[in-house]
DNA sequence: ATAGTTTTGTTGCATATGTAACCAATTCGG
DNA sequence: CCGAATTGGTTACATATGCAACAAAACTAT
């Protein structure tokens, strides 16, 4: 039968019920917003946020190890952390004993815009989860550390 | 006590725990591979088929009904669009009672396409899930629609 | 020592994407 | 009807981003 959707014997395909469509425009939703967030409020964009983040927990690094830590590649992660370094929230030195390395920490003014962050994140976090109960978030938790596992292993 | 993670009185924050950060690498690492899949095989990139889908779906449409049903911007779907009838996927006609809307249908090759890229999704989505039992998929399923009901709420 | 390889990080180029300006067709208000 | 606002879609420009080539430093192994 010949129904509204435009089928004759063509294969099903719904994109709205598609995961990876759904994942996508989940993720580019929660991310617009915060980016909007960050850059308004404290003119960082999410590359850099992520950096002064695992600068600011873990202290100094390399930037072969703020790769690691933020899955990022490191063109972003240079790229974002000499604008970090023109805005002054970081600086950078050459590591004496393997001058390859630049090892970038944070600064007192880095610091501060760091401490101001870190409580809205956790807030916008809470906020996107406020729809879900402690149970539900448990659980949401547990099946994207599943689908991460394997979509790594894939990947 | 002052610790390996470099926090004095500072506010904790583990990005790798931070929800938008989880959720924007898992759907980036599903969006990458399947773009690299529908390239490789097809020559399409992810907003081409998402045009495709629609098209195949529900018949021929105009470019602001691509818009909503797709959650793309009218200047990514024009984009798309023209790239498909560069490609001869899809043609476009004009309205003869609106001249300014074009009705974009898909071609028989375009078709022909659409049902050998279905079951490869359908397939991928099936791949990505599998670390899922049939229950986990259903809670997933349904928290990311709760999830995804608020984000654009808010945003 | 020294040539070849690996590591660290940057730069160049090509592509992707969003915002805003824009053009053309249509509708709306009087 | 006619000018103003609206709508459908494209183009221009500014950014963002990924890949590959690169330069410099440091290893490796003879």
């Amino acid at each position: 039968m010949s129904s509204a959707t435009h089928d004759r014997d063509a294969p099903h395909f719904a994109l709205e019920a598609f995961l990876p469509y759904r994942l996508s425009i989940l993720a580019n939703t929660v991310s617009n917003a915060i980016a909007r967030e960050y850059q308004g409020r404290f003119g960082l964009t999410i590359p850099e946020w992520r950096v002064m983040a695992v600068l600011g927990r873990f202290g100094p690094d390399v930037a072969t190890g703020i790769c690691e830590r933020t899955a990022m590649d490191k063109v972003m992660v240079s790229r974002a952390m000499n604008r970090l370094i023109d805005g002054g929230l970081v600086n950078r030195s050459a590591d004496d004993s393997d001058r390859r390395r630049g090892i970038t920490r944070i600064t007192r003014k880095g610091r501060s815009v760091h401490d101001k962050i870190v409580p809205v994140a956790l807030e916008h976090e809470r906020r996107i989860l406020s729809t879900l109960t402690t149970a539900e978030i448990a659980e949401f938790d547990r099946l994207l550390a599943k689908l991460q596992a394997t979509a790594f292993t894939n990947g």
